[in-house]
DNA sequence: TGCCTGATTGCCT
DNA sequence: GGCAATCAGGCAA
């Protein structure tokens, strides 16, 4: 499962978010090795996207986006759900790409101990699953995704005809865009 | 300082 | 389908 290199998160924010389904993003931790295909994916656009957090520029909690791309984005929302996004485009950009759900592969046993479920659906089926699936803490905030303990590596090939487009999930401002992406009648997608 | 909202989840009716 | 849990960021005062 070897990383996939840097220049793979030098392409334009929507093109990532496309590109990010299929591959299999990986955490080895004291606990074990997790990991699984990432089936959905949504799009954050900065400064012309008045749903992402980095609209209003750089901020304590947003920094990350505006580091160099390839990135993990660790946010903390509704005071006990983590989400995970990989930051994308160049340095002064502030754009990401979130991962909202993840077909298990690896560690599932240490998935479901941490998740308290034993369905596999119900394991990494949403934006805050998959993060405590895979155990993935604040001190990985900022982390270089080209390398362990957090690193995403080339899974399966995703074909364009497989890719659903739709509104993302969940959000107030901006809510007619196509920015999410998934894979079509994959049984691990969030509900929406 | 105080209030409101949120890129969510899971339990309850 | 409704709603609580629980807290950090943003903005008004």
């Amino acid at each position: 499962m070897e990383p996939l290199g840097r220049q793979f998160y030098s392409q334009p924010t929507i093109k990532l978010a496309r590109g990010l389904l299929g591959k299999s993003l990986l955490h080895r931790s004291e606990a074990g090795l997790t990991g699984g295909l990432i089936v959905e994916t949504e799009a954050y656009l900065g400064s012309r996207d008045p749903a992402s957090h980095a609209s209003a520029g750089p901020t304590n909690r947003n920094r990350a986006m505006f580091g160099p791309p390839g990135r993990a984005y660790i946010y903390f929302t509704y005071g006990l759900h983590w989400c995970f996004n990989v930051t994308a485009m160049p340095k002064g950009v502030g754009e990401a790409v979130l991962i909202r759900a993840l077909e298990p592969t690896e560690g599932i046993e240490l998935m479901q101990r941490r998740r308290l479920r034993n369905d596999i659906r119900q394991l990494a089926s949403g934006p805050g699953k998959l993060v405590q699936a895979m155990g993935i803490a604040r001190e990985l905030y900022g982390h270089d995704l080209t390398q362990a303990p957090l690193w995403i590596a080339p899974g399966k090939v995703v074909k364009a005809a497989q890719i659903a487009v739709t509104p993302r999930v969940g959000i107030r401002h901006n809510p007619e865009a196509p920015l999410r992406f998934y894979i079509k009648d994959n049984p691990f997608v969030s509900r929406g």
